[in-house]
This record gives structure tokens, sequence and C-alpha cells, in this order.
DNA sequence: CTATGTGAATGATTTCACAGCT
DNA sequence: AGCTGTGAAATCATTCACATAG
């Protein structure tokens, strides 16, 4: 299949969540132009988006709403449950351990490691915080399916690569370095500084 | 000026840290050769987003450190300090509080709302918790120039009106919803759960 | 001789517009 | 009649390649 721009898949994403909203209040059907509207897009690109991975609607009716949400979840890859670890527990690292949203969508934070002695064998939400040095062969023993790093920027390369090392496929990055890997795994960035810089520049040009 | 593309906004900041970086070491000039691949991008790319906003290097030569900076900060408009309101004191709220990273970049947070009385007047960092009935009324006698959204997703929408209501021109969203706001309204926004499940596309199709 | 700045070329994404199903 | 699915067109972003300046 061809390669799907990655602004395709953060809007199915979207399009997903509109979808269990609907799901939930029973709708039998959606239009291209609700999902849009919901989407903060167009119609034409909601059609576009969904035509990269079959036909799912049906002409003059719209999309069934359990069956394109179910397809979504298909797409995406969210037909199963995730085990995640965190590396860090600093501020962030404590906020996503506790943060309800992601067990509510199949990614469950099963560790947490940090190098702080201060901070390994704090526990919240039913996982305790382990030493950074026993990362490397905790992971090759019982792998987990993605990583998130919450570390200062110095020390992120670093982990990454034990990481890979490790057999992890799949990087959140919260550090505000590029990161490099291998071509097999798959790293998304989030960056908080950048985002506030974005605004600030479109406060000035706008 | 012509509009700039957001994915160049977001590589100038990119550009700025790596430069930050180079100004500590004391170096003196750089290529863009070696901003792109810290940037993870190209040098041509490098070269064309910085032609957008004037012509800062010498040929032969490559770019002044200490210079390049100044222009990227004045271009980002991070030439003065900013005001920012937290709306929700939740987990991810309170991480954002304390959060060091924003202070030294000149984003100061110096106000905190939250609806949950159990929350009120909790403090972190020097700033107290408010009540969010106050906000209205608090924002327009002494306004703040950007705002973080950071509650769940049904209240996000009535919040952003208010804070819009209220002059707010620049939102940071953390609710997983596309908020609707007046065009002179800056949002950016972040969405954990989706860049999850961006990371769990990722997997599956590489 | 080196590295920028930039039109021109290529590639990617979005929008248009309409044929074709239901 | 209504709404999808999709080529073709338009727009937008990146890469190329080279003339130009130090």
């Amino acid at each position: 299949m061809r390669r799907i721009a990655d602004s395709t898949v953060r809007r199915l994403s979207l399009y997903l969540r509109t979808l269990e909203g609907l799901e939930k209040e029973g709708r039998a059907t959606v239009s291209s132009e609700d999902l849009a509207e919901q989407g903060g897009t167009t119609s034409a690109q909601v059609r576009k988006d969904l035509s990269f991975f079959g036909s799912f609607g049906k002409r003059g009716l719209g999309y069934a709403v359990p069956e394109l949400a179910h397809r979504l979840r298909d797409i995406l890859g969210l037909g199963r449950e995730y085990r995640v670890a965190i590396i860090g527990a600093g501020n962030i690292g404590q906020a996503l351990m506790r943060f309800r949203g992601f067990d509510q969508r199949g990614f469950h934070v099963i560790r947490v490691y940090d190098r702080d002695p201060a901070k390994v064998g704090c526990e919240w939400n039913g996982v305790v915080v382990q030493d950074e040095e026993e990362l490397d062969t905790d992971l090759r023993a019982d792998p987990v399916d993605m990583a998130i790093i919450v570390t200062p920027a110095p020390e992120a390369q670093r982990l990454a690569d034990r990481l890979v090392e490790a057999g992890v496929k799949a990087i959140l990055n919260f550090a505000p370095i590029q990161l490099r890997t291998p071509d097999d795994v798959v790293v998304k960035n989030v960056n908080l500084a950048l985002e506030l810089e974005a605004l600030s520049y479109g406060l000035r040009h706008r």
C-alpha cells in the first residue's frame, strides 16, 4: 500500500474520536460533512483520507458509525492492548503515570524508570518506579511495545539508544532534541516549549 | 510577508535550540549543513527556511551563531516575556505548573484555574490555584498572553469561548477536541492519546 | 574554494467537481 | 435526491542545482 501521510493518520484518530462519541449517542450513520465539522476539516478531505484504505460508506447515505469506527481502530492498530514504559519520573513522567486517558484507549503503562534514587520505589497507579540500570535486562526479559522518553535532553539520545538496543520499536519523545534511530523505529515528538514558541510566532504574524 | 508554513516555524524553533547550545560552547559560526544535522533535516531546507525572513549568512563561511540566534528569537517573538494561564489543575496541569522549561524560555505561568473546590487554594511554584468562576473578571482586569487548556474534553470548548471572550489570543489545547475559535486567535493542539495512536499505526505499517 | 541564497523542478497534499451508487 | 469515491487540478512544501559572494 502507498505510504500514508502523517497528517492523514492524525486525522483518522480525530475521526475515530468523533465516531466513538456518536456510538455512545447511538447514532447509526454519519456523513463526511459531519465528520469534517468535528475534525476541523472538509468533507472532501475526510472522503480522501478514508479512500486510501477502502470504501466504507454508502452513497446517498453516509457511513455506518459502528462499522467505520471498527475499521478505523483496525487501520490504526487499536484492536489490541499496548504495553508502555515511561523513561523518567519527573513532572511530566509522573503526570503521564497518573493520566487515565491512556489506559482507556488500550495503552497500559506497566513500567517506569528513573535514575534518581530518591524516586526509585515510589508508586503511582500501581506502578513502582524502577532504577534505570535495570532497564536493559528488564526490557529484554519482558518487552514493551512503546516507550515514552520524558527525561532532560542530554540523557535522551543515550536512553533512546538503549531502548532500541533492547528491541523497542516505537518511541514517544518529550525531550527537545531530534532523536537518531534506525529506520524501523517509529518516533513521534512532543515538544511543549516549541508549541509555545509557535504560539508566540502566531501572535506576531497574524 | 508571505504566509509561512507551520512546519517551517517549528523547524526555526529547533534551529534556535541548536544555536543556543552552540552559543554556550562558544562556537562562532555554523553552516546550514550543521544546523540540518541537529534538526533532522537537510541543508537546503535550512537555507530555504531562513530565506523567507532574510539572508543572515555569509557565503563561504556560514552563519554567525549569536547573530542568527538573535534573529530567530526576534522572528519567533521571543524578545519578550509572556504571561501564561493554565486552565485545569489535574495531572497534566499540575505537571506544567512545576515544569521548569517554560520559565527558562520566557513563558511565565502566573495563574492557574480549576473548578474543583478541593484543588482551589493549592499552591505550586508560588502560584495558587484559583476558582474557575473568577477567570473571566480576572483576565479582563489583568490579562495574560496565552492560555493552556488542560481540562477534560467536554469542558474545553466552553472554556475556550470564555478565554476568547476575555481577550486571550493564543491557546495551547491539550483537550482531545478541535476547538472552534475566531480567526484572530492562534490555537495549537497537543493530543497525547493521538500521538500514541500514530505510533500504533506506525508499528503496523512499516 | 566553500557555503549561501534562490529560481526552477519535483514531489506531496488538499481541493475541486462530477460520475456513479443507493 | 443525496452523498460517496476518485481522477484531475490547484496549491503547498521540499529538493535540486547553480550563480554568486566571501
